[in-house]
DNA sequence: TACCATCACGTAAGCGCTTACTAGTAAGCG
DNA sequence: CGCTTACTAGTAAGCGCTTACGTGATGGTA
């Protein structure tokens, strides 16, 4: 076996190619050598750019002594595999897509949507946690309000699959994306093409919480705060509500619509704090966000939450434990919602997953103070339960 | 010029290659067809790839005819340029890699944790806000406690740069990594390598918190919650501590160590509130997540803030605002942060940048209500600069 | 009218890797 | 002792794209 002939075609300074990437390889005094490659490898192992692949690849068919020569070269070179080289031999980029919305591009106004960010935060995080697992990679890409979703586009031919958050693209742009790519959709509605859905149980949550307002606190009369039109878990919350409301024997006195960020919250607070009719004893808040809003106003104001209006929320944002009172919500399970969103494309890929069909996940509600009730004792970062009042899952139990 | 000859080598089944991606092209009646290449293009517009490629990267030197049929024919095929192969063939992948580091997999703890990465999530965003800026993608990758770093490694052979946040590898493979790679530290301490290291201003802003206490409150004994000694910043806030306080006459009298987690700062505020010695009357935590941990056992046990003890943090996480009282702390541009980290990178890149630099964002003081400061009147989910009493920056200046 | 830029486009090599196919060799068997 | 079988390892094609070179056609100039 003579030792194979390496080097192949003498770089003689053709297209494409150079050392690794575009950038300089030396740049101010900066040292950094061109990046071994397999053939670099199997020149050191003394064996071909073949064999080198199957070691690396933990292939069978070959004897340990060669493949113990080869990942010492490995370390000798501190060789790391060319995942771009290799995902265009394998076919596959071991990579999802993510693609979220960006509000706001404004940084004067960054802090503000933090919290609005928060959800999306947190889904990011479960569908990373849920693609490591499988050693893939996530690739974020955020889509502006006017961007167009070109940078969607894009991402068909960089993964093997999208997840895509909370309406970041149109509906026309689903459909196309779903057409020739692996797709999952957060919070969206019920699917027309290949896409698979993940939402959550709006309808389960929120008629918890009326029924806890209800019959917990005895409120016959509701003051709620909707989300936007365009929203779908809006919609659905707010659908909810009205029909629970009718059939628990409440009356809706009041409705504001906002738009789902605390600042929308905040005008509403100051609207009813300033009005002079009657104020509703209990303001639903479609989400948290506009709950802190709310909550804002009522502090500054003077106004005593849970005592003359009780305030609720929808999602368990991190910071709803943290105000003042704690606030009652219902949690959705935003990381949960990332993780399963990965999980359902790798089954899209393997065939186990269904184009097409729709998951839902459960919601919990979560009573702590904002709505009246007493935390009898506190467990770290969190309320207790109220003393033995409710019959609903309470915050924690997990 | 007869009609290019298309489809080479007519894909004898051989290795590589098939439709896009290991996934197979029809799952369960789902409908997704090949991807269109370059070469179906050109067969469709009657041209050559060459002349497809440089149609799509708009280079000069064609007919604006040929251009427009080459266009056409995108659209029509619904053409998604194959990043992969574009980025081994073009020599760089217009992705970063940002590297982090995850606590926790539990996820029953996960909910707690929360807090702790709200600070990363900020970062992630900046960065991600930036990368879109230049058409680039951000590939996420997070590393756990004991999983090692390989995913980093890997993240060499698929990105056009690193940026490695606080702490995720040890200083050898950060060494390892910025001899081969163009890579950024976060939070890091200063260079001893390539690695251009991106931190903030601790010892300013620290500076800032401890003369307020001691010129605009008076206090004079200052009881102190450290973070982990591991923790560059937390090493680099203590210091500034004693000798800020040393010089402005004031006293060290407590100090607790903590890991920067609330679950830490409420073991801390348990320990003060149930000791029987004299309590400081403030209590400078060194970050927020610890505060809010203090700030929650103080208020289960009645302590009031700030009248019987005043409590500060550092950072100014998105939920420090809405805490009560609204808690007095240090900014830390976290989204900037990101965002620095990834154009200097392109600096790397493009030869501006100084590989072994160090990069210093400044802090501000955020003077909120927990130091016994009052808000004069509320401004959009922020307290307003109390009345006259202080001449450092107050938060919302921007 | 011969010649030479210029333009528009085609040809083909090459990016770094995976893998089907092939070939050589040692062991097993009748 | 010739032949099958099982390993091990090499050869080369091909993934989809970019781009250095070539090559006709065109038009301008001497």
């Amino acid at each position: 076996m003579g030792p194979a002939e390496v080097r192949r075609h003498a770089r003689a300074g053709g297209p494409g190619g150079g050392p690794r990437g575009r950038w300089p390889s030396r740049v101010r005094g900066e040292r950094r050598v061109r990046a071994p490659t397999i053939y670099d490898l199997a020149e050191r192992a003394g064996v071909s750019i073949a064999t080198v692949s199957r070691a690396l690849n933990a292939k069978s068919g070959l004897s340990s002594a060669t493949r113990a020569r080869v990942l010492a070269a490995v370390e000798e070179l501190g060789y790391v595999p060319n995942g771009t080289a290799r995902g265009l031999s394998y076919g596959a980029t071991e990579t999802i897509g993510m693609v979220v919305a960006t509000r706001t591009t404004n940084v004067a106004q960054a802090s503000e949507e933090h919290v609005s960010l928060l959800y999306v935060d947190a889904v990011i995080r479960g569908a990373e946690r849920s693609a490591q697992r499988t050693g893939y990679a996530l690739l974020l890409v955020s889509i502006r309000p006017r961007s167009g979703w070109e940078a969607a586009k894009r991402m068909v031919g960089r993964t093997d699959g999208l997840v895509i958050v909370d309406r970041a693209v149109s509906e026309d742009a689903m459909t196309w994306l779903a057409e020739r790519h692996p797709v999952v959709a957060l919070a969206w509605e019920s699917p027309k093409g290949n896409e698979i859905v993940v939402r959550i149980d709006n309808s389960d949550g929120t008629r918890l919480l009326v029924e806890h307002l209800v019959h917990v606190h005895g409120h016959r009369e509701l003051g709620v705060v909707r989300g936007p039109a365009s929203s779908f878990d809006a919609a659905e919350r707010w659908r909810t509500v009205e029909r629970t409301a009718a059939a628990a024997g409440a009356r809706i006195v009041g409705t504001w619509t906002g738009d789902f960020s605390a600042s929308s919250g905040e005008r509403i607070g100051r609207a009813i704090a300033e009005g002079t009719g009657p104020r509703p004893r209990v303001l639903m808040c479609m989400n948290d966000q506009m709950a802190v809003g709310v909550l804002n106003v009522f502090a500054q104001q003077g106004i005593a939450v849970p005592d003359e209006v009780a305030v609720t929320g929808f999602d368990d944002i991190v910071i709803s434990r943290y105000l003042r009172p704690p606030l009652t919500t219902v949690r959705q399970p935003a990381e949960e919602l990332g993780a399963t969103a990965v999980s359902s494309l790798f089954d899209l890929a393997t065939g186990k997953g269904i184009p097409g069909r729709e998951i839902v996940l459960a919601t919990e509600l979560v009573v702590r103070e904002s709505c009246g009730c007493r935390a009898a004792a506190w467990r770290p970062a969190d309320a207790a339960p109220p003393d033995g009042l409710l019959a609903a899952t309470s915050d924690g139990a997990a």
